[in-house]
DNA sequence: TTCTCTCAAGAAAATGATTTTCCACAGGAC
DNA sequence: GTCCTGTGGAAAATCATTTTCTTGAGAGAA
């Protein structure tokens, strides 16, 4: 990640300018997505934040998340029932593994083409998008496929390699 | 849609021959599905179905859709919070309207270029995908964008046109 | 036909993620 | 210091979905 440090500060300040109090708790919340490279969930941001907060509570995770997001400081990823959370706001696919159930992210370029070619006969106009690509990390293919996920099962049941 | 007669008969036919009975709140399930062309939710379908059995419970429906969508009879479609239901499961992306909400279908083949292009420096072995492209549709922008819904809001928020 | 045996439907309770409510408190404005 | 609004925390509420439990219906065996 680039100055990771500087973006922080550069978020906070939008907090502040926003006229939202900038307490402990929203920092810690704030870092934690920052600093994480694994979309994590708000479960799992309350877990790293209890550990320098012990009294903090899940409900103040979930209000935090939603101003963040309607400032537009963070997105939410839905991901089979439980929302994730990203620091990188412009539209990006990701790559999930079915396995060890890792969030990667393709750059934005990826999609701008089809975007484009696919979209110019239907008159549909496009403003942001969602894409979740399913299959093997790289990692996973070479540990052997055997161990696929049972909860993937039903998903993997309907699929075919595109 | 093609034949959606025989169609529907070759879907009983796979759900008698893998051992499940075939009752009237199935058939009546199945075929909301197979009939429909708005990717209807559960609640949906219950109201559908509602009108012919009464007495239909939502908790059938339900196990009734994970009865096909294990099978691979129908695909799960999820949509911030809550599940749509899709008679085609060949993979292919969904232009969802913000204002009124319509989900329409892309052919399949506009994704095939991109994914291989895109994956082939990844080392990611793609299964299948989730496309979901949100915008407005050709009716909602012709009807003028001054009503886009409030509920959305928050997304319009970070987004900028792709 | 009658007796099982299993599957399915329906009602109600349970679940899990998320949101709301309510109250006490803390920080800034005056 | 006083007021005022925003905030954190606990607990209750919500919403979609799943599970549990009980009853009944259908298929096959005797």
């Amino acid at each position: 990640m680039e100055n990771t440090k500087g973006f922080l500060e550069h978020l906070v300040e939008r907090l502040r300018t926003q006229g939202y109090r900038l307490t402990p708790q929203r920092m810690a919340i704030l870092s934690t997505i920052v600093y994480s490279h694994i979309h994590p969930t708000a479960e799992e941001i309350y877990q790293q934040v209890a550990a320098d907060f012990p009294m903090i509570s899940l409900a103040t995770v979930y209000k935090t998340l939603n101003v963040l997001k309607n400032l537009g400081i963070v997105a939410e990823l839905q991901m089979d029932g439980s929302s994730h959370y990203d620091r990188d706001l412009t539209p990006h696919p990701h790559l999930v593994c079915v396995q060890c159930h890792s969030i990667a992210d393709l750059p934005p370029e990826t999609m701008s083409k089809m975007s484009q070619e696919a979209l110019s006969t239907t008159g549909f106009r496009a403003l942001w998008y969602d894409i979740k690509i399913y299959g093997l990390c790289a990692q996973c293919q070479a540990q052997g496929e055997e161990t696929a996920d049972p909860l993937m099962a039903p998903c993997l049941f309907q699929s075919q390699t595109i």
